[in-house]
Order: C-alpha cells, then structure tokens, then sequence
DNA sequence: CGCAGGGTAAAACGATCACTTTACCTCATG
DNA sequence: CATGAGGTAAAGTGATCGTTTTACCCTGCG
C-alpha cells in the first residue's frame, strides 16, 4: 500500500473513533507510519486532510450503498455499521465540530448527502416503476439518516426498525 | 439572571454554535460577562461545564417536547429548531466529538435518549389507545432522530415529512 | 471604621497544538 | 562511483489550550 492509501485509512479511522480536533498530528503520524515531513507532502494541512478522508469515505460508502433495492439499502446500512462501527455520520460531525464554518468540509457533506438522496431517488423509481415522489425518497433519506444516528446508542437494531418503516411507507404509497 | 445562569447559556450557545473543542475558556469567559476565577468556581472545569450543559439542554428540550399527540411532538421539534437552528442534536455531536471515551457525557446522551423514547412511548399509546408497540415507538424516535440531523442541511422541510411519515406509519398499524 | 466575601483583570502555568526545519540516511540510476 | 530524489527521526516554532495564581477592588454588615 502506497504512502497517501495509508495515510488516508489512518487519519479516516483515527478522526472516526476519536474526533478530529481531539486527532493530534503526532498521533497520524505514528499510525500512518510515515514522518510529519511525508504526512504534510502528501496532506498539505489538517484541513485539507479532512476534505480528503470525507471525499475517500463518500466513494467508499455510496460504492458500498450501490444496491437496486430499498431492502438492500438498509441491509447495506447495517453491513456498513457491523464492519465500522456506529459513531454516526463522519460527515455531519466534521461538520459539527467545525461549527459549519470551513467551506470544504460543508461543500463534502452537501456533495455526499445529495449524492445519497439520489440513490434513494433511483432505487424508488425502479421499485414503483418510474412513478418518481420527491417527498417518499425524501422520508427513505430521513429513515436512513435517523438509523445512522440511532445507532449510535440503540446499535444495529435500529437499521432493521427503519429498514421496516421505509417498506411500510413504500407499500402504503402516496399519503 | 445570577451568573450561574449567564454561564450555562453562553456555554450552551457557544458549544452549539461553533463545537465544543472549538470553544476557548476565554471566549467563554467573555461571553459569560465574568472572570475565569468565577467561572472555573461556578463550573469546575471544562469537562464538567460540558456535562451542566448537556444537562440543562435534557430539560429544557424534553419540556419543549411534553405534547400529547404525534402531530404535536412533530410541530415542536420544527419549532425548536425555527427558534434555535439546525445544527444536529446536541448530545450526539458531544459524544462525537469526545470519541464516546468520557463516561459523564456517555451517560448523559443515554439518559437524554432514553427520557425521548418513554415520552414517545407514551404519546404513541396515548393515540393508539394504550396499544404499546415498542417497534412503531422505535420507528418513530428514529424518524425524529433523522429529521433532526436531516434539517442540518435540508433545512425545517425535513421535520415535516418526517411528520408526515410518522403519521403514515401509525395509520397503517403493525405491519 | 474594620473587615470579610465575592468579585475583577491580567499574568503566569505547563502542556499540547499544527507545522517547519535540520541533519542524516538509503538506494536506484546514469 | 556519484548523485539526486525521497525518505527518516527529532528538535524547534510560535500560538493556543485549560487552569491557577496574584494583586486589587467593591460592598454590605457588625
């Protein structure tokens, strides 16, 4: 695994378990295993870094959300929550701790969070057959985003509660 | 207002507003209107003014929450959040931002979420005529949950379908 | 008046922060 | 062999962190 693949899973999973500002530098460099010098070549800054673990972590999840069916949505939801933890969305803690003040990190979560609703959007326009209801897939969008931030202190049961919400909204239609 | 007061709400407002690490003491004590001597006498310590706050938000926001219907509970976190912004829950961003490692604030986002879950228990059996279906209230915490940390970056629209996806799920009973 | 309680402003504390610099090492390639 | 690119370890940078201390100032009460 090359440099910036190391430095990228560390600082993903140091910001993940134990925030960002809480995050020291020494730190990332010890468990990327590279000197302060490499780290700040490959970053530039703190602040850059994170814009780049929050671009890393959007390909890997919606690559991991890349499924046809609301079923398999929270499925995925769960696997993803089993293999990495429940500690919320990384994305509107960065966010959080920030203060919503810096532009790239608000830019990312905008970017994943409509990149996330239009998934939802397709995968309901192949289930009910093209019929597209923005206010459906924006309720899916919140039962997705409620589990995640459940999960946190209810555990992966809470995938499974939205997961059958979701199907009972679908199935009752348009309210 | 006695300074205790004064200093639990610019504590409050600043921890919300700009993160709870990014808060200085200094700024705190500014915006308190008193002198860290006071300060640090009133509250402890950083971590402990932290836990007060958490504490304080606890109460006041399940007041705000005390309604008797599903409508209702739904109304007033849109009106929480009208009067104090969106910015995600409050306990969940401490807890983040401490990498869940600090008991004190563990216990308080336990307790918070717990005090929810019984409050929507009981509005649910209230409006189904003391059928308790532990499932239905999960759903409906976890689309409370959802709109709260949805309105972030969708804005009070969110709590709005979450609303009207509660009272779909309600309507459609046991599925 | 005398004095204690409770406050202030501001300096000082050591620790830690993000980040830079220095000095040295390794090694493939011309 | 010489060299330059790319790495390391470690010390140093000034700033800022949470917290404590120092010295002083009101003010109500016996």
């Amino acid at each position: 695994m090359d440099h910036r693949s190391k430095l990228l899973k560390a600082a993903e999973q140091l910001f993940d378990r134990h925030g960002f500002t809480a995050t020291g530098m020494d730190r990332l460099t010890r468990d990327a295993g590279m000197s302060s010098r490499t780290l700040y070549k490959l970053a530039g800054s703190k602040a850059a870094l994170i814009a780049s673990v929050l671009t890393e972590r959007d390909r890997r999840f919606l690559q991991r959300m890349d499924v046809d069916s609301l079923e398999g949505l929270f499925d995925a939801l769960a696997d993803w929550i089993r293999a990495e933890g429940a500690r919320g969305c990384l994305f509107l803690r960065a966010h959080g701790e920030t203060g919503g003040n810096q532009a790239a990190i608000t830019a990312a979560l905008w970017a994943h969070k409509q990149a996330l609703f239009e998934r939802i959007q397709a995968i309901l326009a192949a289930e009910t057959g093209g019929r597209g209801d923005p206010v459906l897939a924006e309720q899916v969008m919140i039962l997705h985003e409620g589990a995640t931030a459940a999960a946190v202190y209810r555990g992966v049961d809470a995938v499974a509660a939205a997961r059958a919400a979701a199907i009972a909204l679908v199935r009752a239609g348009p309210s």
